[in-house]
DNA sequence: CGATGTAGAGAACGTTGGTTCTCATTTCGG
DNA sequence: CCGAAATGAGAACCAACGTTCTCTACATCG
């Protein structure tokens, strides 16, 4: 493995262990363990256990953001590359793994304590924010529309996480369904409520 | 003080400091100075942490619920009395203390790790599903207008935390009176989109 | 007053955390 | 082959955790 190739395999195994059971629960050593590495190999690749973390949030903002924009993009009908969101949460409710969303975890975990995980989980909010506002501008429809499906987006991923209803993503589907009709003048017979 | 004012008093200071700052980042050593008890007597009272933790999410679900229910009574309007759960996050968000649902932070904490604290995170979402199913009834909406009402609810909670927009309260009861206003058969008109 | 119990302060215990160090082993250019 | 540098396994280290224990001081009641 170069490198890049190791750098990854370190991320890719903490963030699969720090998703699944929390940050806090998993300790270095487990991280040593689970990625086959010694301590002395990780420390030399990274400084700390806390600019692992924050590797792993940027790997995962990623990996949610090549998700969706793939979803989306498979789509030309402006009004379902935005429920394409949806879908694409619904597949994720699904996963045997899903445990919700790891930034509104790791926020809630370590936000307090940390800025800097604070901060990145800040700024993957807002830039899916800014994603679902360009998507609403091909749809013609205002910044508060935008607002109202990020909005449902970040309630299905906790209802989904905690009630374990994966349902909450087509429930959030056919709300926004609704929103992006009545917000764009679309008639509203058209669409099933 | 007896018995009963000691308990809600270790509890309320526990929650202050667990939801201001992370379950796992306050000891118990801090919970004693902050209550200003000796750990022997802490101990007395609760067998371990995880029970005082355990309380202090029946004591939050307590406080929201009152909290929640209180502002919708203040309201006869059966419309009104459901927009008021969105007047009620509004308030919430605009706490200093405000740090998100503290069940979500929870939950993404300790759930994994703790199937009690899972348990009692569900257990509240669901009651909260549930009361929200009531104020629906009144207005003939159907169950999936509650469903997603109560989608919004969470991820107001969730922008409002992480990416500090007390204002997602508000788009989220324009969005709940869109969506009540479709799913009811209100005409559309008669609301601000 | 003296014996008995209770409460509090905080030391102690055992474990675990993140991080660093040791040292035997391997690697590899000369 | 040989010596220098790098690597790996894991011990070591220090601090923090949850929990328990000790011991002193004080209250209570005969």
């Amino acid at each position: 493995m170069n490198p890049d190739e190791l750098r990854n395999h370190i991320i890719a195994t903490a963030d699969e262990l720090y998703y699944a059971r929390g940050i806090q629960t998993v300790g270095m050593d487990e991280l040593r363990q689970a990625s086959g590495l010694s301590l002395k190999k990780l420390y030399s690749i990274f400084p700390s256990k806390e600019s692992i973390v924050l590797e792993v949030m940027r790997y995962r903002h990623q990996l949610w953001t090549t998700g969706v924009e793939g979803a989306v993009e498979k789509v030309s009908v402006p009004v379902d590359r935005l429920l394409a969101i949806y879908d694409y949460l619904a597949e994720w409710f699904d996963t045997d793994s899903f445990r919700g969303c790891g930034f509104i975890n790791a926020f809630g975990e370590l936000g307090a304590v940390s800025p800097q995980i604070a901060a990145t989980a800040r700024t993957h909010k807002q830039q899916f924010q800014d994603y679902v506002g360009h998507l609403v501008d091909e749809v013609g429809g205002t910044p508060e529309l935008a607002a109202q499906l990020a909005i449902l987006a970040e309630g299905a991923q906790t209802t989904a996480a905690i009630s374990g209803q994966s349902s909450a993503a087509g429930s959030a589907r056919r709300a926004a369904r609704t929103l992006i009709s009545v917000n764009t003048g679309t008639p509203v017979d058209a669409v099933e409520v």
